[in-house]
DNA sequence: GATGTGCGAGAGCGGTGCTCTCGTTCGAGA
DNA sequence: TCTCGAACGAGAGCACCGCTCTCGCACATC
């Protein structure tokens, strides 16, 4: 049982970290400053440091926070009872709303690096939930037989084990072509999405969400599905 | 014919983007102060307003210099008399290499906008140039008929026409399906090395070149090379 | 009830972008 | 050739930043 203490040091974790999200929804994580955090909560800035020992601790749980809550969206959207396509394609859609809606937070999580910010290993796990969920498409598709065969072959120097094993494991229609693709795929997601939220595409691309649509279809068939 | 003073205004000018192009390679568009810049040119800090009126101006600059020393990078990469496949291969390489090579100069282009930074209009030639390259490989392909036949139709409501025009303008091989995949491509090649540089293909990418060159040659044949 | 730990407030350090003023110097027009 | 205005560098200063340190106060434990 948590002493009063401990209840009231969790509540103004949390309300720091609220303030925090909410300035970093306004100006970004690069103009995000402890100070004015600390301001909207009512407290002196040297206060903070109580809670978290630095202004990229702060930044590291938004980070985490962030890739739960994108993480938690892709999970939502996926139907394991639809089809691949279909599934792939509503799982991208929900990682664009996501990052469309939260435009600060998504820059913060696959924008540049906050400079000497080495992301600590607790962000792995939530880091990797839109690619368990888009490889869990991968590996069901395959045992559901609606991939085409492939030689099933395993070429471990290219991508690493836990990946291939995330991307459905070892399976007939899995080689290591259809891993890559599956990993092209993912990446050029979120190049598409950054090149819109970044502005790459203005200029070029009239209708973003047809545009979308058109180009993740096209990632699925490369896939195969 | 230049005046001494202009003469001297524009030496100190280059000896100031010199130094802040330094300082950005180092520790990064975001650490870049202007007052040492302003120290490493022998300056006080408001001496280098008269040159630069802000820091986002100085940040322009450097945006515009990276995009030019990246778009003469793979001009210079691109062989015409070279085949399709071999020619966009080549292309993305360079650029990967020049993004290897200028990590922060990549990020600044490509990551994270600056907050409260809009790029002004002047950027817009020097941020074309690769996609130019890229562009002409594609209408070279299709002029010479390396490319399958299509229904060539047009549908300016999804890309642009000055971008239409830029990828292979109107030909029987190019239709607005192989404008979305050229759209494509080209994200995705920024797309796959924002990854690697930002660190999203750690643990799962064990030989980044060899990776690279095949999820470029699975986009070359999306399009169609 | 005494004791020690957790906590908030405040002052302060060195840094930042940016502004303003003040002499000086240079260059073009009279 | 002289003059006067524009350009320029230096310096002080403002408000802000991240972060550290110290100092009292309050709470939990012995």
């Amino acid at each position: 049982m948590p002493t009063a203490r401990e209840r009231v040091r969790a509540e103004l974790t949390s309300e720091i970290t609220d303030a925090a999200r909410r300035q970093l929804a306004e100006v970004g994580a690069a103009a995000l400053s402890l100070r004015a955090v600390a301001r909207e909560v009512g407290m002196v800035s040297s206060a903070v440091y109580r809670y978290f020992p630095s202004r990229d601790d702060l930044l590291t749980r938004l980070i985490i926070d962030g890739y739960d809550d994108l993480g938690a969206a892709a999970e939502a959207a996926d139907d394991p009872a639809a089809a691949p396509r279909g599934r792939w394609l509503s799982v991208c859609r929900a990682v664009r709303a996501w990052a469309l809606a939260h435009p600060h937070e998504y820059a913060l999580l696959y924008g540049s690096p906050v400079p000497g910010y080495t992301a600590p290993q607790d962000t792995v796990p939530a880091a990797a939930r839109v690619g368990v969920v888009l490889g869990g498409i991968l590996g069901d598709a395959a045992r559901a037989g609606a991939l085409p065969e492939r030689s099933g072959e395993r070429d471990a120097t290219l991508v690493s084990d836990a990946t291939a094993a995330v991307l459905g494991g070892e399976h007939p229609a899995i080689d290591e072509t259809v891993r890559v693709r599956a990993l092209l795929a993912w990446s050029s997601l979120y190049g598409t999405i950054s090149f819109e939220l970044f502005g790459h595409f203005v200029g070029s691309v009239e209708d973003g969400d047809r545009y979308f649509d058109r180009a993740m279809t096209d990632l699925a068939a490369l896939i195969g599905f």
